[in-house]
DNA sequence: TCTGGGGTCCTCTTTCTC
DNA sequence: TCTGGAGAAAGAGGACCC
């Protein structure tokens, strides 16, 4: 009993600017930079830079201007989701064809349980690598391991184009050297506090009780970092999920302090939130206004409505509402609108 | 002169009801 | 009528992920 779990983490190796250099081959082999507008000038942050690109220093969430400061001469590219949206469904298929349970993660990532499927788990690895190239001319970097965290990390070990396994009593030796940023879950601030406290790699985190890894991150943090730096992950492939919420936001070019501006962008994405809760079938009970002033303090302000609904005059009100209930007083950077506590509506019914 | 957009989940606090 | 507590739901903020 209680056969090793086989799962695979399948990474698509930069992802967004790999596909814009399959279709534009003349890219190929040149720093390319896809985000925002594609428009290094404009206010945006990178997507996804070319390998090329990372020479210079050029990274994922760096604003545009800044990778065009230390690369003036990478291709700035507009992000296309709806190409990339095609290629990933496409390669998405292809994982489908190797076993029944796929999660996917986003847009260019997918897990992959290979458990009851009868096949050395590095075959099938190598062989979804090979349809990948052949079929859609990509790379992709592959992790297996016995669960969902090993596998994840796996696949970041050797990029781009690897292929790594991992196995349960290799923990010690490839995990605990890590450093602890390197565990999903913690991000820069975990990080800041683990190391002020000494914690630098996965093994220190791993020299810690319980006790103290939830005194100091509460019961549930606490004790996901206690298990996840032993590299034990029990959870399963989340294969069909429903969205909590739905939203649309914008950043202005330059900082607003004209109301009417602020309204009317209010508006217009009130109405592209209700176009999409439209399209996916689903009506919402509470509408959160978001506003990022230009020190970039963000506030929040929530409205629950006694019905669930899809109506655009209500869903404006109760964001005006909110919009009510903050002082501008500084000028506006962001303005964004969520509808959330969903409920899925029958076909007929909206 | 910086710092996107679309999400999820967690924690703490407030508010309401019994 | 006053007071207090328990528990649920709502509201706000923040960390994190792709």
């Amino acid at each position: 009993m209680d056969d090793m779990r086989r799962i695979l983490h399948i990474d698509m190796d930069a992802f967004f600017s790999a596909v814009e250099q399959k279709r534009t081959p003349e890219l190929v082999g040149k720093p390319v930079v896809v985000g925002g507008e594609g428009d290094p000038t404009r206010r945006g942050v990178v997507s996804t830079a070319s390998y090329e690109a990372r020479k210079f220093g050029i990274h994922s969430a760096m604003p545009l201007r800044a990778a065009y400061k230390l690369c003036p001469d990478a291709i700035f590219l507009p992000v296309d989701y709806e190409e990339y949206s095609r290629v990933s469904e496409k390669i998405k298929g292809i994982l489908r064809e190797f076993s029944p349970i796929m999660e996917d993660v986003g847009i260019d990532e997918a897990f992959l349980d290979l458990s009851s499927i009868d096949r050395p788990s590095d075959e099938v690895a190598r062989e979804i690598k090979k349809r990948i190239q052949d079929e859609m001319g990509l790379t992709c970097s592959i992790g297996i391991a016995p669960n969902k965290l090993l596998a994840k990390m796996a696949s970041d070990m050797q990029k781009p184009d690897g292929l790594t396994l991992i196995t349960e009593d290799e923990i010690p030796s490839r995990i605990w050297p890590l450093s602890v940023r390197k565990l999903w879950g913690v991000g820069p601030k975990t990080e800041a506090s683990l190391k002020e406290k000494g914690i630098q790699t996965v093994g220190d985190l791993a020299s810690l009780s319980l006790n103290q890894l939830t005194e100091e991150f509460g019961p549930s943090y606490g004790s996901y970092l206690y298990e996840a730096s032993r590299g034990m992950d029990e959870s399963t492939l989340v294969t069909h999920w429903e969205p909590k919420s739905i939203s649309r936001e914008t950043t202005f070019q330059r900082d607003v302090d004209h109301w009417q501006v602020i309204a009317k962008t209010l508006v217009e994405l009130t109405k592209e939130v209700i176009l999409a809760m439209k399209e996916e079938g689903y009506q919402g009970r509470t509408v959160t206004l978001k506003i990022r002033f230009n020190d970039f303090k963000t506030y929040t302000r929530a409205r629950t409505l006694g019905q669930h609904t899809g109506l655009e005059e209500e869903i404006r009100r109760a964001a005006f509402d909110c919009l009510g209930r903050l002082e501008l007083k500084k000028k506006v950077r962001l303005i964004g609108v969520r509808v959330g506590n969903l409920k899925k509506v029958k076909e007929g019914e909206v």
